[in-house]
Formats: C-alpha cells, structure tokens, sequence
RNA sequence: GGAGAGAUGACCGAGUGGUUGAAGGUAGCAGUCUUGAAAACUGCCGUGCCCGCAAGGGUACCGUGGGUUCGAAUCCCACUCUCUCCGCCA
C-alpha cells in the first residue's frame, strides 16, 4: 500500500495516476476518513492519559469508591469510542489498500495493452521453408505433451509433459541456475547496461509451494477471484501459489533486515497454479496456458536507493536469457493502466511463435518500489540506523511451459522435430534435436 | 493422529496485577585507552500513530482476538503459529 502522508501531500496527483492506471479510487473519501480517525484517535488518547493518570493516582492507597466509579465510567467512555474508530479504521484502511502504486515518471500513459511500448525488437521473426506449426501439432504426436489423458485425471488445462521435452525443461533450469549464479557474467551485464549495482549473484531457492492467507494479503498478489487456488482443506488457511514471486517476496515479512544483506537476490524454482478464470477459450491448445506450470523466477529485496537498477538488471538478465536461446523477441514497456497495481514500473519480454505468428508474452519484470514491503513490513536498517521499507523486483527468468513451446514452434524442423539451442546442449547429452 | 512445552525489543533472554516500554547480555553507534587493532571501561541505542515549525508532548504495542480489573506482558477464554516426544510417511 502506499504512505498515506504521501496522499495527503499528493492528492491530486494519487487521483490522477489511479485512474490512468485503470484503480480509480475515491481519494476524497479517503482524505475525509483518515481526517476523521485522526480526531477520534486524539479523543481516545486524551481519554486514555486521564485513565492512566487515575491509574497512577491510586496505586499506592485503597482507592475509593467515587474513585472506583468515576474509573468505570473513562472504561465505557473509551470503549464505546474504539468501537466508533474500529469502523472508521476499517474502511478506511480497505479504501487505502486499494490504492495503486504510483508508476514511475518514465512509464507511458494509456489505457489498454495496446498502449504498451515496444522498447526494441530482437532477431528477426524465424524464417522458415514450410509452414511452422503450432508447438501442439509438434508436441503431441511426438508424444512430448500428453493432455488428453492428463484432462481424464485433472481436467482442462493440465499435461502430461514427457520424454525429451521433460529432459529439455531440466536443461533449462541447469542452464539459468548457472547462469544468475554466475558473478562474471553479471558483471558483463552491469557494465553493458552501465549499472552501478553490485555483481552479487543470485541464490538458488525452492520455496514452498503454498502460502497462508495473512502474507499473502500483504503482498497484493493474492486474487482469489480469478488466479489463486485454495490449497488443503478450507481450515487449513493455505494458497497455492501461483509463482515463486508470492513465496519469495513474502519472506521477510514483518522483518528488518540490516543493510548490508542488500540486495538479496533469489533464483526461485517452483510450480505454480493459476485458475485462469476468465480465460475460457483461450490457448486452449498446447501448453502456453496452464494451470499448473513450472516457472523460475528471480526475486530482489533492495535498498530504496537501488530498487530502479536492480529492476533494470532483472530486464537484462532476462534479455541475455531470451538471446541465449536464440529466440526473437520484443522488449515491452508496460503502460500506466497494463503495469498492474503494486508496479511502479513493469516491463514483459514477448517472445516469437511463429506457430502463432505473433509475439506472446514469455516474461514479466515488476518494480513494486516500497508498495510491497510497506504492507510486508519488511524493512532496512541502514547504517546510520535508520529504517526503511526496501524495494522489491520480481521478474520471470522463464516460466518452463511457455518457453519450451515457444523454441519448439522457432526450432522445429519440417520433419517435427525440434533443435535445441547451443547453450542448452551441455544438459542435453550434448544433443543437438529432439 | 496422540501427549507435552512455548511465543517478550535487531538477536538471546529476565519478568505472575500498579514508576516494566520492559532487567541482563549480544550486536550496533559515540568516546576513553592504544602507534594501530583487540581487550577493558564510559555513554547512547525499540516501533507505529497523533499533536507540534521545532524542542518536545501524548498514546499504543510483550503471537492474535476477546474478557476480568480503577489498573494487565503478568489473571481468564478462544484462536494462530512454533518446538519436543510418540505414531504415520517421501
């Protein structure tokens, strides 16, 4: 959530950003609570120093009975005044928590997708001399993808992932783990992008795979309505995640971290669900939509002061991975109204399918500054001793299932099978197709 | 699933009704000493919110939510979580 001194101070500026960013939000009934649990806070204060001061009276002597009574009587009074507060706080706190973070100056305004930016476009889109396939005309007659019989067990949008594609999927994740935790090729990258960051690598992590609901909250990416699944039993208070990001980001919740564990950098690995409500018909073929998928995804908790380059690092690292493979792609500037409510900032890697042909998007970059961890309460204790809430990034290094269709559908060769790319080999067996 | 123990500040850890916002220790900061460092010693050192230009003042917070009381970290109830042992199990 956002610093409610900041509204106050900003008011006109919160409301014209929340609207651009598609969350209008009733700022004036905001400003018109927080004024009013203010003054009901300096009520209960002020009844509350004369029941202490009583307090303080009477501790030595046997009070007496007016003393007992005119005691009694500050208890309702103080009683049925926090019940008035309790309410006005709650509302006022749901008003406040549907704030959305303010974007940063340099993200474009708009008011769909459609105003997204294409920063830059890289490779050409694969050229091919017959007509590419959509990576399940490939996949399930090779028997890589089982989904028929995958519904029979778990419904729609579910696989069996089999054979050489299981084996390709490993190989990626050998691959980016090697990749992050390498402290030379960050420094490449840092230098390339003129960043002054450290060239601390990242750890690998596997998180949980299920969440409670009170973190979850906090970090404003539970959305029971249409991604999150409830896991275990309804008493269980359990979520499943739908990224490594809602495990992560929620780590040091209600934790103060000192300075110099800055930045913490993860590479996590986990499987993720989404319910995908809302996307009936869509990409029903193959496994570009899941419900369950494995994704690696890189999490940063960072000093305020380098939240925007770390979150520059992350789009380069996801370049460089993207380019590893060999695999075009466009690098996206989210607009105000497509960079999601905690994002100050967010960009999407859309990779090619030539199946498709069309970019789609394989990646996401998130910038939360300290909307996050305001809510997390996860903050730095710097050397001076001060404290802050430190900024968070996530951004996806791949999520297994999209990427795999995708160098299936720019790899593919005419006879249905797929090269593999360079990089990747060394995990293969040192096979070149499958 | 059965039985038991516990939850206090950045960390460890005292504290069973009234100068306890909280002993002591560690870590941190400042200083004395030292050529420097270490050690020793001295001092400082929680967070949120409200009022205030500031200095400062007020208030809340000892897992969470209720209750008892003039007064609760301390007593009562419920809940959550953690740990230990047994059982089960990858």
């Amino acid at each position: 959530m956002l610093d409610i001194q900041f509204i106050r101070d900003n008011a006109d500026f919160v409301k014209e950003k929340s609207a651009q960013k598609g969350y209008p939000v009733d700022i004036d009934r905001l400003l018109e609570l927080d004024g009013q649990r203010r003054s009901k806070q300096t009520q209960i204060e002020e009844l509350r120093r004369r029941r202490n001061e009583q307090a303080a009276d009477l501790k030595q002597g046997k009070p007496t009975s007016e003393q007992i009574e005119a005691g009694k009587h500050l208890k309702e009074e103080i009683a049925s005044r926090e019940v008035e507060a309790k309410t006005i706080e709650n509302e006022f706190l749901t008003l406040l928590k549907s704030v959305p973070n303010m974007p940063l100056a340099a993200v474009p305004v708009g008011s769909s997708e459609d105003d997204n930016t294409v920063i830059k476009t890289v490779g050409v889109p694969t050229l091919f001399d017959f007509t590419p396939k959509h990576h399940h005309e490939i996949a399930e007659p090779r028997d890589l993808i089982d989904k028929v019989r995958a519904s029979k067990i778990a419904g729609s949008r579910f696989a069996y992932i089999k054979g050489d594609l299981a084996l390709l999927q490993f190989a990626i994740v050998q691959f980016v783990f090697q990749t992050v935790t390498d402290e030379t090729i960050l420094e490449r990258l840092i230098r390339e992008h003129n960043l002054s960051v450290v060239a601390k690598p990242f750890t690998p992590i596997l998180p949980p795979a299920v969440l409670r609901t009170e973190p979850y909250v906090a970090s404003a990416r539970l959305n029971a309505e249409e991604v999150t699944y409830r896991a275990g039993q309804p008493e269980d208070d359990l979520w499943l995640n739908a990224s490594a990001e809602h495990t992560l980001c929620t780590m040091y919740w209600d934790e103060i971290l000192p300075e110099e564990m800055l930045p913490i950098r993860y590479l996590g690995y986990s499987t993720s669900f989404r319910r995908e409500a809302g996307t009936y018909g869509k990409d029903t073929d193959g496994i570009f939509r899941m419900h369950q998928f494995d994704k690696l995804e890189m999490e940063v908790f960072s000093t305020p002061e380098t939240g925007i380059e770390e979150h520059e690092l992350l789009v380069a690292i996801q370049e460089y991975l993207v380019q590893q493979l060999g695999l075009p792609y466009q690098l996206i500037q989210k607009c105000t109204f497509d960079i999601g409510k905690p994002n100050a900032s967010g960009y999407d890697i859309n990779t090619w399918f030539p199946g498709q042909n069309t970019y789609r998007e394989t990646h996401t970059a998130d910038y939360m500054a300290d909307y996050q961890a305001r809510d997390l309460k996860t903050r730095v204790r710097s050397h001076d001793g001060s404290l802050a809430f430190v900024h968070t990034n996530d951004a996806t290094a791949f999520a297994l299932g999209r990427i795999m269709a995708a160098i299936i559908e720019n790899f593919q060769t005419h006879d249905g099978h797929v090269v593999i790319p360079e990089v990747l080999r060394p995990f293969m067996h040192g096979r070149s197709e499958i």
